[in-house]
DNA sequence: CTGCATCCTGGAGGATACTG
DNA sequence: CAGTATCCTCCAGGATGCAG
């Protein structure tokens, strides 16, 4: 974000900046916590290194294509390291790289609001429901 | 977040506290600002209220579909608050309520990191890329 | 001006079967 | 064990037209 502008200035200068969606900061990250699963691997991975089938189990009902997938696309934006074991069977660990460690603080605080106004957004859309 | 746990005992905790996921806090927060918009419109919201021509100006390329739906659901959830002026034409004006300027905190946050990082995904994608 | 109703398309994501 | 390949479904979201 650049020195001397509001966060709201930088929103909407940043979308000018960045016609191409794919292409806009803010829009890349948000998308790829957007998913579905990114964040709870991320959350597992912040516990330490998982590999394949056991980062399955542990997240439960996520199909193994989305598992694949997902890793993927935070192992391309950097996010997670993947190490090959070259054992019979094969075995392969994923990790947090640093960059993956440094998101966990700005998402822990969404996290944190998450839990902490969720009272409040669960009274509102009721309050809401009875008045539509 | 309950006081004692973890940022990923939470995160995983949470998928079993709320089986359905559609009452789990932290998927009803993400999917929020998932959406294409919901960012971009609290932010705007963020600097002062909006009318619905103004805001659909201002942030340009969205359609008023979206723009109308977007605003219902900040409504429902209690981060926006609307008030109609009965002139004629009608007016109506958005502005975001306590509850939504609170998410702005660890909006910045994310938004912040987003911009600081950036070039690190570039780049990391980019390697991503190369090798593949 | 501020919407709602309708139609339509692309892409996220599930289920299933197969491979090194 | 750790994936890849297909097929299929569902819905976010765009385009357009109408209404109070």
């Amino acid at each position: 974000m650049q020195p001397g502008l509001s966060f709201e200035e930088n929103m909407l200068e940043a979308r000018q900046a960045y016609p191409d969606v794919s292409q806009c900061p803010v829009r890349g990250v948000l998308d790829q916590i957007a998913n579905k699963w990114s964040v709870l691997i991320i959350s597992a991975l912040a516990e330490r290194p998982y590999r394949f089938g056991e980062l399955r189990r542990e997240i439960g009902d996520i199909s193994q294509r989305m598992l694949t997938q997902t890793l993927r696309d935070l192992q391309a934006d950097g996010l997670v390291e993947r190490e090959v074991f070259p054992t019979t069977p094969p075995s392969v660990e994923y990790r947090l790289s640093p960059l993956g460690h440094s998101l966990l603080v700005p998402l822990r605080s969404l996290v944190q609001w998450s839990f902490d106004n969720f009272p409040a957004i669960r009274e509102a859309r009721q309050q809401f429901a009875d008045v539509a």
